[in-house]
DNA sequence: TAGATTGTTAATCGATTAACAATC
DNA sequence: TAGATTGTTAATCGATTAACAATC
């Protein structure tokens, strides 16, 4: 039997399932109808029984959803039953910030270590990690089960870092770096751009201008 | 004259354009076309082709783009010729992180004020600019011609502090609190959700592992 | 049993790709 | 002029929404 692939448009609506489903269980409530959560969330009830019934039914007719079950269901499917070993790779501000981010952690992404290669960051500690050096990536990656590497680099020396990792055995790459990756596909790569996120805002905030003095 | 909306979809691929060609006009390349772009950035010929022609035709029929003038355009769509005054709320580790971003000034995103809640923060120095208590937000957001909030503080207090900035005239917010925040559609947000990021990674490690097992 | 609500099929909408006439 | 390549229309594909029969 083909099993069916999902599209990356469901993947990417599930981790907002995820949130919107905790909060209701930890307010107490027990179940929920695709209508009922489709007002909460915006979204169509027929995009969420969709998106749902792309991984089988976990509502009853008549009933609606459970929503712990489904809260659990949703995070078995998004991997979070798992434990993932992560290191940083640039021990800058912004990778001493995701190092310091302790939520992660609360989802099975378990913090290993931090690398950088700027000598006067070598040995600092960032929540009970010491930053190594660059020297030890390899055989790090290699003897600590890594899955996850978070690239926190200048985009000059990420293209070189990804590789190397992958020769390593990484499985996945969270890529801040502001460059493409060229990584073979069994790799998984998550680009976070945050400039590219801040340049989508300020169009947005242009175009309502524009409109604005048309009108 | 009806203006035509531009799609979401479009203007989510502008920046990653504006990035190759930035490279390639750096590199001294003067002129690209549709077809050796499409390769370059591993997208369809026809898709770049589409995507441009929805604000006007860059290029020439025989010649392909400009690549200055193209990179230009793009930035001009983008609203990258304009500067746009910014603020941090939240001066923990995230928040900071951006403060120190250099490179968001090189596109017009200056960097005018840092607040915090936490009175050990008040004071600290984040290049150049002092942290300020959240007592002084309303009247510096409504006095110094803020356009963009950066929201690095936990969820619960994002939403009450959206509203204030909102109240006090902000046009649009980055968020990078784990929650959706409910304002007037003429305020522009863009959302960095990275634990979401996060869980998108961890499905597609997981959905790989699957696959291997499977096979 | 009657009412509620899912699971699922069908219809619609929008985005992507292909094709080619226009034109530099 | 001939060749190259855009701008644009048409075809295809995929995602979203609507509708309703199945069923709890």
């Amino acid at each position: 039997m083909e099993e069916k692939e999902i599209s990356q448009a469901v993947i990417g609506r599930l981790p907002r399932y995820f949130r919107y489903l905790g909060e209701l269980k930890d307010e107490g409530v027990e179940r929920i109808s695709s209508q009922d959560l489709s007002e909460l969330m915006k979204v169509t009830a027929s995009q969420i029984r969709q998106d749902f019934n792309n991984f089988g039914g976990f509502g009853q007719q008549g009933y609606g959803y459970n929503v712990e079950y489904l809260y659990n269901e949703i995070g078995k499917i998004l991997g979070l039953d798992r434990k993932h070993n992560f290191i940083i790779i640039g021990a800058g501000n912004l990778g001493r910030a995701l190092g310091n981010y302790m939520n992660f952690e609360r989802r099975g992404f378990i913090f290993r270590g931090m690398f950088d290669q700027n000598p006067a960051l070598i040995g600092q500690d960032v929540r009970g990690i010491k930053v190594m050096s660059m020297e030890d990536l390899d055989k790090f990656v290699q003897e600590n089960d890594i899955d996850i590497a978070v690239l926190t680099i200048p985009k000059t020396s990420a293209v070189g870092v990804a590789e190397r990792l992958v020769n390593n055995g990484i499985r996945a790459i969270w890529n801040f770096a502001h460059v493409d990756l060229n990584v073979p596909e069994e790799i998984q790569v998550e680009n976070v751009h945050l400039s590219d996120s801040l340049m989508k805002l300020s169009y947005n905030i242009n175009r309502y201008m524009k409109e604005q003095e048309k009108a």
